[in-house]
DNA sequence: ATTAGTATTAGCACTTGGTACTAATACCAA
DNA sequence: TTGGTATTAGTACCAAGTGCTAATACTAAT
């Protein structure tokens, strides 16, 4: 049962991701080739030993405990036009989404929202008072989700503003959202 | 400079429980003593060594990511009932508000609030499908969240699961939400 | 001070799961 | 047949240990 070095190759990267914690003995005994074999597949494939991987997955939990996003905005701001409109671009990589299926986690759309609304609001500072969102469509790993947000009323007398937030993937529409939110100045202008 | 053996002990218990990726050598000089006594203590004291230390942080941070929910979840879990009920604490820390103000981002409170909706629902994979979330009370660092999320009722044919979910701090609500959610029974592309 | 008992240090052989390197052999293709 | 890649084998070496024996040091009690 020979397979090709190529096939061989990518077998053992499946393996190993799918369990780090095996030998280069057991992969050898598995592939039916010699442990030698196996080291020089893992040097091409720039996979480290046994004990660096397994402390990779034991740093990564030590590291921090990592949840999620820490930045001031989800998303990277690409226009804004204060007051009025703003746009901003997410890359939904592996740690966004359930390792089960590919989905993107629907907070991670939402606090991309949620920033976007509260930078487009030009105040001191923004609060996200109600929202109703719907998440139209799945979005996985490796979409680029844009997302566009629009003032679309004011309500001075109760330091309100309202923005409609529209999030999309190639041009189809995922997420959408009513945000109606907060501000503690007053409107300047 | 020389403390007893005891108080060595006790501290080194300490020092590994810390950082588990420290060697023996290092705790040698750090406690300057030899490195046989650092074995002889950690022999004492049932503490393994520093591979099956990394070892046991890695196998404990595979099986969670492997075994799933929980660890997607935003908040620690403190109760659940499956398909009925579900509670959890969320500590709110400095990385979780605004500078300005110390007020908790919106996205953190839902992120709470949605990962426990998905987790209470008794199925292979939750979706959110839309959510009416209002934030009743600023949150700021150092509060302690505490949610709870209720099934209100279910559409079996069309696949979907209310959720009410409620956050509080110090028995005053400060988030409420509703969560539509689609559940997938089995396959899905 | 002597003696017992614990504590500490030292040294050596051996273990795992490797790296780094060299050399030999096998296989496949023009 | 020649060449190039692929595979296997073997050696020396490493880190961070275990397991064991033996020597020394430090107290504390008689």
């Amino acid at each position: 049962m020979k397979r090709s070095k190529k096939e061989r190759q990518s077998l053992l990267t499946e393996k190993i991701t799918d369990n780090p914690f095996v030998t280069d003995e057991q992969l050898a005994a598995e592939f039916n080739v010699s442990v030698q074999t196996i080291r020089l597949d893992r040097m091409e494939l720039a996979i480290p030993e046994l004990r660096e991987r397994i402390k990779d997955v034991a740093a990564k939990n030590y590291d921090e405990v990592k949840s999620l996003p820490l930045d001031e905005v989800i998303g990277e701001i690409i226009d804004i036009e204060l007051d009025n409109r703003a746009l901003s671009i997410f890359d939904v990589s592996s740690e966004h989404v359930f390792q089960r299926n590919g989905i993107a986690r629907g907070h991670h759309l939402f606090a991309q929202a949620n920033s976007l609304a509260v930078a487009v609001i030009n105040d001191e500072l923004a609060l996200t008072a109600k929202s109703n969102v719907a998440f139209v469509k799945p979005v996985r790993a490796g979409d680029r989700v844009v997302t566009k947000a629009i003032v679309t009323g004011k309500l001075p007398e109760k330091n309100r503003t309202f923005i409609e937030v529209t999030s999309t993937v190639d041009n189809e529409v995922v997420f959408k959202g009513d945000f109606e939110m907060y501000r503690t100045k007053g409107e300047e202008k």
